[in-house]
DNA sequence: TAACTGTATTAGTTATCTTAGTACAGTTAG
DNA sequence: CTAACTGTACTAAGATAACTAATACAGTTA
């Protein structure tokens, strides 16, 4: 379903949060379909069950998933949180303009950058 | 100098080498110009000396400055690192163009914001 | 010489992350 | 009913990172 990039610096549970909830936006895992059980997934990836839970409680705070005791837990429905992480962008974008002026990058090379990369993810399946 | 800000979660250092080094790429403190001695800067932020030391061998290590024993920490010649650091924004717009891709924000709706971002930041003293 | 500079070392605290083991509560297939 | 699965809760322990603290040494300068 996912796998760990121990490269990465950032924590475990995090990663997992990033990976499970990417593959909700993307619409790989549906609404109310089930997620992989807290120990199915921690024996998958070889790390501690708690872990897992730690990342699962995470996604539920974050709204990206509901959980019901001895049924297993499910996607929910994100399409307000596609809606916030819209907004997250536009304020990413603020820091990178920002950056982009004080390394003296012009708003039209910005601009440049932005389509050449956009045609170079075009194609891409991840 | 400059100023920490708590609610960041990022480490003191951290902030401290963010913040010393876009002085530096602004033109604010100039190259060969003298840095606040290690201890004067943690009298001035309230924080322990060794905190400032480890940035100060953090921005050492990035090319910042350059250290001399018993006179000194000076601004280095940063011609380069700007580079480096132009190179480093280009690939955070990869990131930003994919997340973007994610939630469903186009490439024409994302220059639009790109466009307004910079007109917003046009007047904007810092 | 006194008062600055950077540098080094050691130690202790605090917080975060991860693992481990155990237990309880609810659901479901046989 | 029961075995095997679910989520949930708790405590403990180890590892690591960030930060503080105290102290010392080395070089510069008024």
């Amino acid at each position: 379903m996912i796998t760990l990039d121990y490269r990465d610096k950032r924590p475990i549970y995090e990663q997992i949060v990033d990976k499970l909830s990417e593959l909700m936006v993307k619409g790989v895992l549906k609404q109310d379909s089930p997620m992989p059980s807290v120990r199915s997934l921690a024996a998958e990836l070889s790390i501690n069950p708690n872990t897992v839970q730690r990342s699962y409680i995470e996604l539920e705070r974050m709204g990206y998933i509901y959980s019901v005791r001895g049924k297993g837990s499910f996607v929910a429905d994100i399409s307000g949180i596609k809606n916030s992480r819209s907004k997250e962008t536009e304020r990413a974008v603020e820091e990178l303009v920002k950056e982009a002026k004080l390394v003296g990058i012009s708003e039209e090379e910005l601009i440049l950058i932005i389509r050449q990369k956009y045609e170079e993810e075009e194609g891409r399946r991840d």
